[in-house]
DNA sequence: ATGCCCCATTAAATGGGA
């Protein structure tokens, strides 16, 4: 079982691209972030067509919306409207998948703005409270509730090797202490496991984003790993493989991010 | 060295991304 996670940044823009991806990696369940299409304008019947019988979404006009497409039954999907600011970042489902049913939430965490401070910035306030909010949501899960997936663009880049510089992004949002400690925080809460750090050492550079400021952005490579694909402990002995698809930001008219993979043995 | 960008909405700016 392959599932993949990419903000598309646009939707409706890039669907030739996500055909492209799709018929590249054959990803059995899709996440998709900033498809930034409302509910009744989603090409949905165009990716029944393409394979997807079972998608879910969530949109809103011009901004964020997130999106799972599978070849999977999906059953119990919700919507949570975390700390009520209207904003279309969540959905889950429960995968009828080929090892068991597995819950897989798919987050879209605010970027945050530019000021690190909380304060005098209303984003990054609204960033923090969004991680805690996890935080608390996934410590209150109990173990009954096993085979639990989390993936998303969570806008965060927690290890010295998930950006180009830790030195010069320290005081960047996206790289702060304050992030990188709320994050550590969402993942002791219920011992998630990084999917693509299991695979790849933690002293090797790992990105998944680069600017479109850049003007060749693997080439200057500045880039950071703001997406991931963590998983409950219990899913870990059916781990295969994790991949990043790099070569996705040279592709014509690209999202800024690329999109990540995680494979699991059947049985 | 996040700077020289990109997207959606809407009609030449603006808000948001990160």
């Amino acid at each position: 079982m392959k599932i993949v996670s990419w903000n598309i940044n646009s939707l409706r823009l890039r669907i030739g691209l996500l055909k492209k991806f799709i018929d590249l990696a054959n990803p059995d369940v899709i996440c998709l972030q900033e498809t930034k299409v409302e509910d009744q304008s989603f090409p949905i019947f165009e990716l029944i067509s393409y394979g997807f019988n079972f998608i879910e979404f969530c949109g809103e006009k011009s901004y964020n919306g997130v999106a799972i497409l599978s070849k999977f039954p999906l059953l119990n999907t919700k919507k949570i409207d975390i700390l009520n600011y209207g904003h279309k970042r969540h959905i889950c489902s429960q995968i009828q998948s080929p090892i068991g049913d597995v819950t897989i939430h798919n987050f879209y965490v605010p970027a945050g703005g530019d000021i690190a401070d909380p304060k005098i910035n209303n984003k990054f306030d609204h960033k923090l409270k969004f991680v805690d909010w996890m935080s608390d949501f996934f410590s209150l899960q109990n173990s009954s509730q096993s085979k639990i997936i989390i993936v998303g663009d969570f806008n965060i880049a927690p290890l010295e090797h998930d950006v180009w510089s830790h030195k010069q992004m320290q005081n960047v949002v996206s790289h702060t202490a304050i992030e990188i400690e709320k994050i550590t925080k969402l993942q002791n809460s219920l011992g998630f496991v990084d999917t693509h750090r299991h695979f790849i050492n933690p002293h090797e550079k790992l990105y998944s984003w680069w600017s479109y400021r850049a003007l060749e952005p693997l080439k200057s490579d500045r880039g950071r790993r703001l997406d991931h694909i963590w998983i409950s402990p219990d899913l870990k002995n059916y781990l295969k493989s994790g991949k990043i698809y790099r070569d996705f930001r040279l592709q014509n008219q690209p999202s800024d991010h690329v999109p990540i993979e995680t494979s699991f043995y059947f049985s």
